[in-house]
RNA sequence: GGGGGCGUAGUGUAGUGGUUUAACAUGCCGGCCUGUCAAGCCGGAGAUCGCGGGUUCGAAUCCCGUCGCUCCCGCCA
């Protein structure tokens, strides 16, 4: 080793040791006779003096040194002379006197700071990803990923879960996302696909009588790209044989909580996780994926405005619609231009308007619609509201998905604008009992709502024949701070149930023997009823580091357009490549 | 596929309703300096203002196009 300890281990108790370092020069401070220079590895910074009287050679050596210069520094640990400690730094109780520097490789002026976290310009920072690797953010959270990582593989180790890896060379499956795919050689015109998940290989591996499956599975979608979206990402893949909902439901959450309690100090703001239902949460919050770290719930005034003289009410309510609203405490000093801004995002998420209600401090009511209505209609809609002096009442009039996506968007803006949605403090919860089906109106036929080996609810399988859509699924989301971060289900095990999905899809049999013919042979053999999750590892690492995506928490990320700017991929290839894989580029 | 934001010395920003040696900080280079730790002081170099075109006597600034990064909608079983 060229190095016998660590920079930022270095105590009071080594003083008088003495010590081989090796590291980066983080800053330094040349004061002509005195040299100070920062030194840093990945545990720390110590501050190492040259002193020309004592050690000219090294003195000559260190003095040469810059920014990111790598040196090795061989030197005696001594406590700082009175008043010159510094309380800033874990080392500040000593320093480094060296007596023999070298440098090990000198370092181009890097083109950004690595030495401080300062805002630097993304494309920047992902083309020298190697120095913003450097940086202490970056440090931190990769480290605190592989803490998360590890916690999960000793947690389900520990719970008799076996690791298995699955091909990343797999299959297409038209359902879904877009594939990446991979040209075989070996068969021309023919395609590997990367896997969305190995949804279908692990439950291959529960027929296989594993009984207890783990991965921490690379994942690829070739979709347009998100602030939590990548198109490689990582999920705990996990699936477990001879389990209920509940079974997999209380063994995630209390891996998700330990990992969250022994990873992170931020505030878990519920324990256990709140259980919503589908319904439940498009009913309070608008939303399938509820941001708990506020309220601010959905009420709903439709029986109190039916009969009203507001026609947009009255009719929308006549009409099979509903008026539902929210309250947002302290903005009812809002002025028109800021209640204009809420009225456009309503627009945006599909409203024709927004009515809003505003109580003065001393109980009088500013409204764009409350002229319509009866005092004592008014005086309903305040107490319904549980309205405050002081606050903005917001309305929304429509058909009910309309008012969920209107009031969803309300909700999380004012949240914001509020402060509640505060990084520091993680909500998590459970959402359950989800539709089996949607209706795919282009398609004219029933899409599955989670994929489609998804098992119905077992009380609800009479209704897969009389009206599917009411149909529920054995379908769970784990949701955090309003990111859906993790999905699974129980899994259909018998083949009419399977044979019937297949059906409602309109996949005939041809076609899903095609496709899935191995996963319906296997489920021939022996299938024990089994069920699994699939947490996002990036988006759970990126909120318990409290960052604002999961670029931050990968350590080679790619662009919003799928590039890596360091690498420069994608990239074109040489002829001889296309034509080994027998493929002709078609100018557009 | 669509909408918004950003792009000016190495870096972070100012300037942007037309005419400037394009400013400030930091970094970089040189000098001075034996207790700094965001070291200090003095001096210096460093930008055809993302790129292309247009309007104009004159464009970082206005117009059109394009590229890159980013946020959002669609999309993401």
């Amino acid at each position: 080793m060229l190095k016998t300890h660590n920079c930022g281990g270095l105590r009071a108790a080594h003083v008088g040791q003495e010590i081989t370092l090796a590291g980066w020069v983080n800053r330094w401070r040349d004061h002509g006779g005195l040299a100070f220079l920062d030194l840093r590895d990945r545990s720390g910074i110590v501050q190492v003096v040259s002193d020309p009287d004592a050690a000219p050679g090294a003195h000559a050596v260190a003095r040469q040194a810059r920014s990111e210069f790598v040196l090795q520094v061989r030197g005696v640990v001594r406590r700082r002379p009175d008043g010159l400690t510094n309380p800033d730094m874990p080392t500040g109780e000593i320093e480094v006197v060296a007596r023999q520097v070298e440098i090990l490789n000198p370092a181009k002026t890097p083109p950004f700071y690595v030495y401080d976290d300062s805002p630097v310009d993304e494309a920047l920072r992902l083309k020298y990803r190697y120095l913003d690797l450097r940086r202490q953010r970056m440090q931190r959270n990769l480290i605190l990923r592989h803490r998360v990582v590890k916690y999960i593989r000793d947690f389900l180790a520990a719970r008799d879960f076996v690791e298995i890896e699955t091909p990343i060379l797999f299959k297409t499956t038209p359902e879904g996302a877009r594939d990446y795919l991979v040209p075989s050689r070996v068969h021309p015109g023919e395609f590997y696909a990367l896997p969305q998940s190995p949804q279908q290989l692990k439950q291959l591996l529960m027929v296989a009588g594993f009984e207890r499956y783990f991965q921490i599975a690379r994942c690829f979608r070739d979709e347009d790209q998100r602030g939590d979206r990548q198109p490689e990402f990582t999920q705990l893949d996990l699936e477990m044989s001879f389990v209920e909902r509940e079974d997999v439901i209380a063994l995630a959450e209390a891996l998700l909580t330990g990992v969250i309690e022994d990873c992170c100090e931020r505030e878990l703001l519920l324990k256990p996780f709140p259980r919503l239902t589908y319904a439940e949460a498009l009913r309070r919050f608008g939303s399938d994926r509820p941001d708990m770290r506020f309220g601010m719930e959905l009420v709903d005034i439709s029986d109190l405005v039916a009969e009203s003289g507001f026609g947009i009410f009255s009719k929308t309510v006549e009409g099979g619609g509903q008026v539902r609203g929210i309250r947002a405490p302290g903005c009812g000093s809002y002025s028109r231009r800021q209640i204009d801004e809420l009225t456009e995002l309503a627009q945006r998420e599909g409203a024709k308007g927004l009515a809003w209600m505003a109580v003065g401090e001393g109980g009088e009511v500013r409204s764009s619609f409350a002229k319509f209505l009866a005092g004592e209609e008014i005086a309903a809609i305040i107490e319904r509201m549980e309205a405050e002096p002081g606050d903005l009442l917001l309305f929304v009039a429509a058909a009910a998905p309309v008012v969920n996506a209107v009031l969803n968007g309300l909700r999380l803006e004012l949240g914001e604008r509020l402060g509640l949605r505060d990084a520091n403090v993680l909500a998590c919860c459970w959402v359950v009992d989800f539709p089996l089906f949607e209706w795919n109106e282009e398609e004219r036929r029933w899409d599955p709502s989670h994929h489609l080996f998804t098992a119905p609810m077992p009380e609800d399988l009479p209704l897969l024949d009389t009206d599917p859509g009411a149909a529920r699924g054995q379908q769970y989301d784990f949701v955090c701070n309003g990111v859906e971060t993790g999905g699974g289900s129980i899994r259909i095990h018998q083949r009419e149930v399977q044979e019937k999905v297949f059906e409602l899809i309109g996949l005939d049999a041809a076609v899903a023997r095609e496709r899935f013919g191995h996963m319906l042979e296997a489920f021939e053999y022996g299938t024990p009823p089994h069920g699994g999750i699939a947490p996002g590892i990036d988006r759970l690492v990126m909120f318990l580091a409290g960052e604002p995506n999961i670029r931050e928490v990968i350590a080679f990320p790619k662009t919003q357009q799928a590039a890596d700017l360091m690498a420069g991929a994608p990239s074109p290839v040489e002829p001889e490549q296309l034509e080994e894989l027998h493929i002709q580029i078609v100018d557009e």
